[in-house]
RNA sequence: GCCGAUGUAGCUCAAUUGGCAGAGCAACGGAUUUGUAAUCCGUAGGUUUGGGGUUCGAUUCCCCACAUCGGCUCCA
């Protein structure tokens, strides 16, 4: 007799051993057809998995998170199984699910190619008809070890070597393929249809870069056709908002091959962007309490010793330069700059919190295959800031940086938020007090905002422990933008003290924080979020005045111009084209608002607005929406 | 940095096996004076990323460098 438990509390008793699929069918036909796998007493298990003693049983379908995880793992068995029938001389190596899809790396006397990837695929199809059973296996380690020597898969056996003598090993045979697996996978081959290949690269043996390179090839699965064909449209939609793409076609921004790779170059519309955004960040910084600093772009390279990046930090520096018998560095960060401002005069206790906030540009070597587009580069603008503070300040500090850090990545659009909080590393500077009691301060200020998020244990720098948020965009994709770090490090290292009530040095806390991070990837994120449709108090251009004829030409400038006495980023397209052909440009140009300009509206000192959505809003005295659209630049409206 | 791919006009892309480098859009000139997503005609535009090699001849084949793309790696 077996009983087993579900997970809306009801049991079933049963009168011999069941398999976890017979459950299923019990329960009823359309959760059999949808199971993949169980979870029994907490452990994921096949649906043959037969159910010998009392427990609970989750059954596993392939909507769910873990279904779907489950399906795009057998997918990945799936590939091997094809390419190994391809190509036997490819040796199998580990073949995992990741997000949205799954991978496996292959040794491969050569590299796979696009035609490769076609044939792959058909053949996976052709397994899948042939609805082969996967079956699990169990044996001992080193039979598992002798089986796999024997076929030549030298790379599973030093996995399996890897694990205890005496353990069971776990196999899966689906036809002429056997892999080692903990599983679960699917019953069958014909569970897997929903899947497309989607391209192969370079990744080392266990992703360390002095072992061989092998051949990865990516491939995305699910657990239906239609939602590969959603999420596939969803690639499509991305590609169409590229930060890349767009930042060519709007003449937004560009890298320049004669420059050298990560270095950015901001054109006049991208360059009216990002003074948006900074005159915000402006106004935000000075209502919270920041003061501004501008400080050098290099300075002599003792001053990166003392900080300790030259030992800890070197890799992502780029050489020193000689000057005048001496080594200058160009910043990799912002925050010795900062201390030595501090150390230029005496602080008592009274100076804080001191809030002082940079714009500040920094260099960093990053690898040539690492660039990519505005979102990793090698010279970009942090909206850094440090603030020095007394020990029972951390918390209303941290507060503040949290509803500063909301409050501006609402105003970009951004409201929804992964908060994360990270804690005392092994290694670490600093007391256990001290983490302890800014530990609890972080979490008390996250708590103060209602925010859920996640603990990473161990996670934090060594220098202190630190919160990161992370945004989703419109495609929900998630961005970490925002980091606020607490250092134990620094202010002891360069020995900064201030006066106590009490006469005598005490040391500072200090705080690193940055919300939108790096202006540059921030500007990027901000693209494809709005896909180059940006909100009218971002737009490069606010409003475009557009005639029909040029007898319209001296209203149409009258009105470029009260637009921007009126503050307001406005351009008047007085060409001698037809409407149509301006509005098709202009609309390709995603400005958000379109005045056409014509007899009736100059007679009546009027304009008929165009919105961003296409629609036309007829003809409108020109006072009324010069007072609407500076409203809603003012505003910061989305 | 590593693996693989790519690099042709401002942009997007063509160019049999190595044989005079082309189109659309954009630009410029002209005509047209136009009412909500492309008016017509014409002109000009190139050291085919840079350097070297093979060849009678290289956009094409080989080598090196650079940049870009997909990953790996790194990410204080």
């Amino acid at each position: 007799m077996v009983k087993v438990t579900l997970p809306d509390g009801t049991g079933r008793e049963f009168d011999m051993p069941v398999t976890v699929g017979e459950v299923a069918r019990s329960i009823g036909a359309g959760l059999a057809k949808a199971a993949v796998a169980g979870r029994f007493d907490g452990r994921l298990v096949d649906l043959d998995y037969v159910i010998d003693c009392n427990g609970d049983l989750a059954i596993i379908t392939m909507q769910s998170d873990a279904g779907l995880e489950i399906i795009r793992h057998s997918t990945s068995h799936l590939m091997a199984q094809a390419v190994k029938e391809l190509y036997p001389a490819a040796q199998v190596t580990i073949g995992p699910a990741v997000e949205n899809g799954f991978y496996y790396d292959f040794d491969f006397e050569r590299p796979f190619t696009p035609d490769d990837l076609s044939a792959i695929e058909e053949r996976m199809h052709l397994i899948s008809e042939r609805d082969e059973p996967v079956v699990r296996r169990e044996m001992k380690r080193d039979a598992a070890v002798a089986l796999f020597a024997e076929m030549g898969e030298h790379y599973k056996c030093e996995i399996i070597n890897a694990i205890d003598a005496d353990q069971t090993i776990s196999l899966y045979v689906q036809g002429t393929f056997m892999d080692l697996c903990r599983g679960p996978h699917v019953p069958r081959t014909s569970y897997l249809k929903a899947f497309k290949l989607l391209s192969v690269a370079g990744a080392y043996w266990r992703g360390d870069a002095r072992n061989k390179q092998l051949q990865r090839i990516y491939g995305t699965a699910w657990a239906d056709v239609k939602a590969l064909k959603a999420y596939l449209h969803l690639l499509e939609e991305a590609e169409k908002r590229d930060h890349r793409r767009l930042g060519k076609e709007l003449d937004l921004f560009s890298l320049q091959e004669s420059a050298g790779g990560g270095l950015v170059f901001w054109h006049p519309l991208g360059a009216r962007v990002r003074l948006a955004i900074e005159a915000y960040w402006r106004e935000a910084h000075i209502q919270a309490g920041y003061e501004f600093l501008y400080t050098p772009h290099m300075a002599n390279l003792e001053l990166w010793r003392t900080s300790g990046h030259l030992d800890f930090y070197r890799d992502s520096m780029f050489n020193p330069m000689h000057v005048d018998e001496q080594d200058y560095q160009i910043r990799p960060m912002n925050c010795p700059f900062h201390i030595l401002v501090y150390q230029s005069r005496m602080h008592s206790h009274r100076d804080f919190p001191i809030r002082w906030a940079e714009l500040g540009t920094v260099y960093r070597y990053e690898l040539s295959g690492a660039l990519h587009g505005l979102f990793r580069v090698r010279g970009f603008t942090q909206d850094d800031a440090h603030v020095f503070c007394r020990e029972e300040q951390i918390e209303d500090e941290i507060t503040g940086i949290l509803d500063l850090t909301l409050a501006t990545l609402g105003t970009f659009g951004f409201k929804q938020y992964d908060v994360f909080l990270s804690t005392r590393p092994e290694k670490s500077v600093g007391s256990t007090a001290i983490w302890d009691k800014a530990t609890q301060a972080l979490m008390n200020a996250i708590k103060k905002h209602n925010l859920d998020f996640v603990e990473d244990k161990g996670g934090g720098a060594f220098y202190g422990p630190k919160i990161d948020v992370k945004i989703t965009d419109c495609l929900g994709r998630k961005w970490q933008c925002s980091t606020i770090q607490l250092d134990f490090n620094l202010p002891e290292r360069f020995d900064i003290t201030y006066i106590g009530e009490d006469g005598g040095k005490h040391r500072p806390i200090m705080i690193h924080r940055a919300l939108m991070g790096s202006l540059e990837r921030f500007f990027g994120i901000l693209l494809e979020h709005y896909a180059g449709r940006f909100p009218m108090w971002l737009a490069p251009v606010q409003a475009m005045v557009l005639t029909i004829t040029d007898a319209h030409r001296p209203w149409a400038a009258e009105v470029r111009d009260r637009l921007r006495a009126a503050g307001l980023r406005a351009e008047a397209d007085l060409r001698n084209e037809k409407i149509g052909y301006k509005i098709r440009e202009h609309t390709l140009k995603k400005i958000p608002w379109l005045l056409v300009v014509g007899d009736r509206e100059q007679e009546q000192r009027a304009v008929s607005p165009r919105d961003a959505s296409g629609k036309d809003l007829g003809l409108l005295p020109l006072d009324g929406l010069i007072e609407k659209l500076v409203l809603q630049a003012r505003e910061r409206r989305i």
